[in-house]
DNA sequence: AAAAAGCATTTTTTT
DNA sequence: AATGCTTTTT
């Protein structure tokens, strides 16, 4: 080693066993030497305890000083549960070693970069919804129909592009619509040029292509990072791949530690490329893939069920979890007949839990989509049991805290356009629509911000619009010197945001959360050590060129570099406003008592419960009907569905139900095939199953069907089938219960058929009953057939025979 | 400029 | 059903 291995002096070798109690496998890969290594690491396997304790092993052996290790993961938890975990580990400093979030760590290049990148030094981070407000504008100005150019999606068009790592310039146009949203795309990069902000994507195609376009800068780092250690590979995406390959490139010897598990990969849908696992190990000549398949987290049968379920996708790098802790209870199924019995039931059955004494927080809800939360919500309400719901907004994100924000930004920079016109007329000062319209010509035409171009407007409007500009430089004035906390309160007094909402009778909550943003940034002058004494800036941290000995340490993570010239360094407003883009809070609700916890089953990731309850496993719903157009969409439910099962320690429910409203209306569902792809002995049905229509015979009628004719193309759905059984290549043994409840519908109508009731038909097998309309030889009825779709047949052809 | 009415939309989401 | 967004009305 070049580098002495412990320059930090705050470090002391640790005194027994980080390699106790580690299994053979994550001892093998904690230990691995300095060479490139894929990490297989399943549900539960204690990847974080892995990835952190080869962190401390490297440093403990004088393999590599805290300033060569870099480590990257993809949300902000995921970091500050390493970084707490590691200093548990062993006593060193954290601040030296690069760990952080993919965008963290760009930020952190490029306040340190921000010449050679071209950015303005105090240059602020676009979150989404800025960014489709910033796209919005150019759709504005460029004169375009906003319905043929959704903001929306033209924003995420754009983030696209970026992470495939393309400018405007390098995408084919074919047609006038892509040349069009190729134009936005570029005057949108314009304008976040002329205003100095930077999107998400931004920050990672910058740090790329200064890193791709420098060869010194490249060899810097390359030069520095001897230890990359990377989480959730699977989610990585082309860009984040090519960054990695900038910093590590295949060959260069550095230690790069790339954990992923490809069956808990679920955001496809968001760019994330689990090729990049399977392309990691071959650019990357890795020598062996190290498993990590002992889990330390659930049951047996849960194991089971997830294990069964997964093998049934296809292109996996394999992998089957295993455990040491008994079967322990089976995997609980439940049919229900409404969504509302549903949310009864499993009420109930939490509340059993946790008379027994399980703790509220340990139990958890888990849906496909969002939409489901309010009937389980409205029945926990009712009930009065503490629950709580992940995934609203976060505070960050709230308008009352935007608001504010935007003015704090103004304080920063005026230039900035998205937060000019969020609050130029909030609180209300008499500038409307024409006048923003007036301003934003007058800024076109002379190609300057809209701060600037306030002088170009004349009349009324005009001189509000001089009120709202000498508003802002007061506020500037005032809050020269101040701490941010004062800061704060003083913009929040001037702007009129603390008066309107006082004297707002619904404010009350709003004005709380305005407190708290005082509070936040309290927390993070303190946090990152604004304010403290001056300590020295790791010379590693520095720009090449840069001089920095001696300089005050006051933005820490966020800028470290003071401007060479002025020797200015980032202010803590500054650094607090990148903070908030950066970490929009925490992504749950009200925090606080012992609840139930309700989410998604993507938001789920990453967590465990003692028990966990998979609702809505219908047909359409889980796996979600929109996935199944795309190839690969079945499959990525189904690692959805493999995520959802590994969250249970010790018990898992399954429940589905025959009805359930959605969008105001009625859906008759039939039960999900994720039900049929689990190991029967892991089961214990707690409702009676449809007699004779198990797992076994619809799959062995299903493969069997689609061995045979090429019909199936013409059963689009809603179609009148007219011909059945006389086409069907196959016919199956028709089961006991069939033949009785075909008896039954001798001298009835509709053959004893009920609307929500479950039918059988010998091509499209279960299904349930959704319309019955007519009589005598137009008697039609519409069947929901899961993954047959929805089927208008006729009944005086299709033989319908009702079941249970 | 604010309030009301009309309208589309509705998988998953971090930074 | 309910939400958010845009257009129309007052």
């Amino acid at each position: 080693m070049s580098q002495p291995p412990f320059e930090d002096d705050l470090f002391t070798p640790p005194t027994t066993g980080l390699l106790k109690n580690l299994n053979p496998e994550q001892h093998a890969a904690v230990t691995l030497g300095q060479e490139p290594a894929l990490i297989l690491a399943g549900a539960g396997s204690g990847k974080t305890r892995v990835l952190t304790t080869r962190i401390a092993w490297l440093m403990s052996q004088g393999l590599v000083a805290p300033g060569g290790v870099m480590a990257v993961t993809f949300t902000n938890k995921a970091a500050k549960e390493m970084v707490t975990r590691l200093t548990a580990m062993l006593p060193v400093n954290v601040r030296g070693m690069w760990i952080g979030t993919f965008h963290g760590l760009c930020n952190r290049f490029l306040r340190a970069h921000w010449k050679l990148a071209g950015l303005p030094q105090g240059f602020q981070i676009l979150d989404a919804s800025d960014s489709v407000s910033a796209v919005k504008r150019v759709i504005k100005a460029m004169k375009l129909d906003e319905e043929r150019f959704v903001p929306k999606q033209v924003s995420w068009f754009i983030a696209g592009a970026k992470e495939d790592g393309l400018r405007a310039k390098d995408i084919e146009q074919r047609d006038e619509q892509s040349r069009t949203m190729v134009a936005i795309y570029q005057a949108y990069q314009d304008q976040c040029e002329r205003e100095g902000v930077v999107d998400f994507a931004e920050l990672m195609l910058r740090t790329y292509e200064l890193l791709r376009d420098h060869a010194e800068l490249r060899a810097h780092y390359q030069q520095r990072f001897k230890y990359i250690l990377v989480d959730e590979f699977q989610d990585t995406n082309k860009l984040q791949y090519a960054w990695l390959k900038m910093f590590a490139p295949p060959g260069a010897g550095q230690g790069v530690f790339a954990v992923g598990d490809d069956d808990q990969s679920i955001y496809a849908f968001r760019g994330a490329r689990v090729g990049n696992m399977a392309d990691f190990e071959r650019e990357y000549r890795v020598r062996k893939v190290v498993k990590l398949e002992q889990n330390y987290r659930s049951f047996g049968n849960i194991l089971d069920a997830a294990n069964e379920l997964i093998s049934r996708n296809s292109h996996r790098l394999g992998k089957n979890l295993r455990t040491e802790m008994g079967p322990g209870e089976p995997v609980r199924v439940n049919e229900s007949a409404s969504d509302f019995a549903e949310a009864q039931w499993l009420l109930e059955e939490a509340q059993a839990l946790h008379r027994q004494g399980m703790p509220r927080q340990e139990i958890a809800i888990l849906y496909r989509s969002n939409a489901q939360s309010r009937v389980l919500e409205s029945a926990l309400f009712n009930a009065g049991i503490p629950y709580r719901v992940y995934g609203g907004l976060r505070f960050f994100e709230r308008a009352e805290v935007k608001h504010a924000l935007a003015y704090l930004r103004l304080i920063e920079n005026a230039n900035d356009d998205t937060s000019f016109l969020r609050v130029v007329n909030f609180p209300a000062r008499g500038i409307g629509a024409r006048t923003i319209e007036l301003l934003q010509d007058a800024a076109r035409v002379s190609g300057r911000s809209l701060y600037q171009s306030v002088g170009a407007v004349a009349g009324k409007g005009g001189s509000n619009l001089a009120g709202f500009v000498s508003l802002v430089e007061s506020m500037r004035n005032l809050t020269q010197g101040l701490t941010l906390r004062e800061i704060i309160s003083q913009m929040l007094e001037s702007s009129g945001l603390a008066e309107f909402y006082r004297n707002d009778k619904d404010g009350a909550e709003r004005l709380e959360n305005l407190d708290e943003l005082i509070n936040a940034a309290e927390a993070f002058v303190t946090q990152e050590g604004f304010g403290k004494d001056a300590v020295a800036l790791p010379v590693d941290e520095l720009a090449p060129g840069a001089i920095a000995e001696g300089l005050p340490n006051a933005v820490a993570a966020a800028a470290v570099t003071p401007d060479a010239e002025t020797g200015e360094i980032m202010s803590p407003l500054a650094a607090f406003l990148t903070h908030a883009s950066l970490e929009a809070g925490d992504n749950q609700a009200q925090a606080g008592q012992d609840a139930i916890q309700l989410m998604t089953v993507h938001s789920a990731k990453g967590l465990e419960f003692d028990a966990v309850f998979i609702t809505g496993l219908e047909e359409g719903l889980f796996p979600h009907e929109n996935s199944l157009a795309d190839g690969d969409g079945l499959e990525e439910e189904r690692r959805l569905m493999y995520v959802a099962i590994t969250r249970a320690r010790q018990r898992l429910y399954l429940s589905f139900s025959q009805t359930r409203m959605l969008h105001g209306q009625t859906r008759y569902n039939v039960k999900s095939r994720f039900l049929e792809e689990l190991p029967e002995a892991a089961l214990k049905w707690l409702t009676p199953r449809n007699q004779g229509f198990g797992s076994g015979f619809a799959r062995e009628y299903q493969s069997a069907w689609e061995r045979g004719s090429g019909l199936k193309s013409m059963v689009g759905a809603g179609r009148v089938e007219t011909s059945t059984a006389a086409r069907a290549p196959y016919v199956p043994p028709v089961p006991q219960t069939m033949k009785q409840a075909a008896a039954q519908k001798v001298g009835n109508e509709y053959g004893g058929l009920r609307v929500g009731k479950g039918v059988f038909h010998n091509k499209f097998g279960e299904g349930v009953l959704v319309t019955l309309e007519g009589s005598g030889q137009d008697a039609r009825a519409q069947v929901n057939f899961g993954r047959h779709g929805m089927k208008w047949l006729a009944l005086a052809v299709a033989k319908l025979t009702p079941i249970d």
